[in-house]
RNA sequence: GACCCUAUCGUCUAGUGGUUAGGACACCACCCUUUCACGGUGGCGGCCGGGGUUCGAAUCCCCGUAGGGUCGCCA
């Protein structure tokens, strides 16, 4: 029997990072075992669910780079999808779950309380036997004992999750349910369920969940909670997806960059750990820095021109091949897009702020006739290229009898206005000998 | 309160009765580089506690403790 797993997430208006490492692990799982990753849009909260908000879902496992076989193929509820078990989102599925309250109905598995309708759930411990976290017995707590049995239909007529969660994996022929672990607990009542529907139930694989910093529970409101922040960061998709694969998983052999294919290849169940797993921002940035390292240079391109039209600095008004070497200075320096413009700005804008503590080191009466010394030599220089700049330079503070850095940081504060950024001899060939004199001019003029 | 899961460096993890407890991130030092980053070398740092079982426990069992989850007409 082939594979069938599936991601339901519901529709708040953000992707939870931990939502968004459990599409992965299905995903994953599925493209392992050639099986099929569904997606399923939980909607029947019909007073937050909007389209917008599935957008956010669908936009985001996009961007992971997860595609889905089965599902919707727009954020429309009632547009049109992918595969033959639809529809795919629960708010068009009504009528299967009034057919499926029926049959419980009539056959005295369910009952009406109150006006909704409760399923009589069994009285016995459920034993479970979850792929990850092993034999499971679950007893019925102090309140359960009291009453076991739980409302599947509210008073206005709506299913709820536990109910149409149950039916749509039923009606969908989902094979394995790969899910956060706080579902634990409540797989007993699912178990019931799909008995009383006399089918066996999926096997269940409860992954464990992401953590602050802090070894907190991460909630909405907590600092990187959601997808977007990484997006709108400047991270990698494949950084994410590597970085998120590791939280709960390995792969055994100490190895911690692994592409997709090799993800693919090597993923499957046993191997996730029962334990929950703090969220490491730092390694995550080391991670990123990896991939920005090795990306092929049309794509970094590609990346860094949106970044920097974000952040408001249109380098189209540039020839490309200035942007392009500008950019090529940069390659490797980076950890995350988001850097990109505080690092080289410069490139693309006036310099009108200089570093405080930098310029009162740098910017003062004795390195004046040096720096002018410098101008003077670079501006009859034959050919302002990296080489002979760094060669002048060296030169000139050699005639000077100092080191060459007393040159070298004040040249490029006056340039980058900064103290670190790009090779300086690269950044000076990249501007070109007119603005980089005018910028030498300019911090000429403040000392 | 009840029920369920979990427990190796600060963090992510390897480890399934015998290892000097390994790797990665972070941190520190040095080298490379007169920026930063990368890279290289070295360092710091861990089996939650207590009982068992065993010739021998990070590994198995029990009890604590701690963290997380669930007990909704939320999903």
């Amino acid at each position: 029997m082939s594979v069938r797993v599936r991601f339901a997430p519901s529709p708040t208006g953000f992707l939870h990072i931990g939502g968004a490492r459990t599409a992965l692990f299905n995903w994953l799982y599925a493209r392992h075992t050639g099986g099929q990753f569904i997606l399923r849009i939980e909607d029947t909260d019909t007073a937050r669910n909007t389209q917008a908000a599935v957008d956010v879902i669908l936009n985001g496992l996009r961007w992971l780079g997860l595609d889905w076989d089965e599902g919707p193929l727009t954020s429309d509820a009632t547009g049109p999808s992918h595969g033959g078990r639809g529809p795919y989102f629960q708010s068009q599925r009504k009528d299967i779950y009034q057919r499926r309250v029926e049959a419980l109905l009539s056959r005295g598995l369910a009952y009406e309380h109150d006006g909704a309708v409760k399923f009589k759930m069994t009285r016995e411990p459920v034993l479970m036997d979850d792929l990850i976290v092993g034999h499971v017995r679950r007893e019925l707590t102090d309140r359960e004992a009291v009453d076991p049995d739980f409302v599947i239909v509210r008073s206005d007529g709506q299913p709820v999750f536990h109910f149409v969660n149950v039916v749509d994996d039923l009606e969908m022929g989902i094979t394995h349910v790969i899910r956060g672990e706080d579902h634990l607990s409540n797989t007993a009542k699912h178990i019931a369920l799909f008995r009383a529907f006399d089918v066996s139930p999926p096997k269940y694989a409860h992954i464990p969940l992401i953590l602050n910093a802090d070894g907190s529970k991460m909630s909405k409101r907590d600092q990187g909670a959601s997808l977007a922040t990484y997006v709108d960061e400047g991270y990698l998709p494949e950084a994410v997806v590597n970085y998120l694969v590791l939280l709960g998983w390995s792969p055994k052999d100490n190895r911690e960059i692994l592409s997709i294919p090799e993800l693919i290849e090597r993923f499957d169940l046993p191997q996730v750990l029962r334990h929950n797993a703090r969220f490491d921002m730092a390694k995550l940035q080391w991670m990123n820095g990896e991939y920005m390292r090795t990306l092929p240079d049309d794509r970094f391109y590609e990346l860094c021109v949106h970044t920097f039209a974000r952040a408001g600095v249109d380098t189209n008004r540039f020839p490309l091949p200035y942007v392009k070497a500008a950019l090529d200075t940069c390659k490797g320096k980076l950890k995350t897009l988001s850097e990109l413009p505080g690092y080289a700005g410069f490139y693309f804008n006036e310099v009108t702020q200089f570093d405080a503590a930098a310029a009162q080191k740098d910017f003062t009466p004795e390195n004046k006739p040096r720096l002018q010394r410098l101008r003077e030599v670079y501006a009859a220089l034959p050919e302002f290229n990296a080489a002979p700049l760094e060669a002048c330079l060296k030169s000139v503070a050699a005639e000077l009898g100092v080191k060459a850095g007393v040159l070298v940081h004040p040249v490029r504060l006056a340039c980058t206005g900064k103290t670190a950024g790009p090779s300086l001899y690269h950044l000076l060939e990249v501007l070109g000998r007119e603005k980089s004199l005018a910028r030498l001019d300019a911090a000429l003029a403040r000392m």
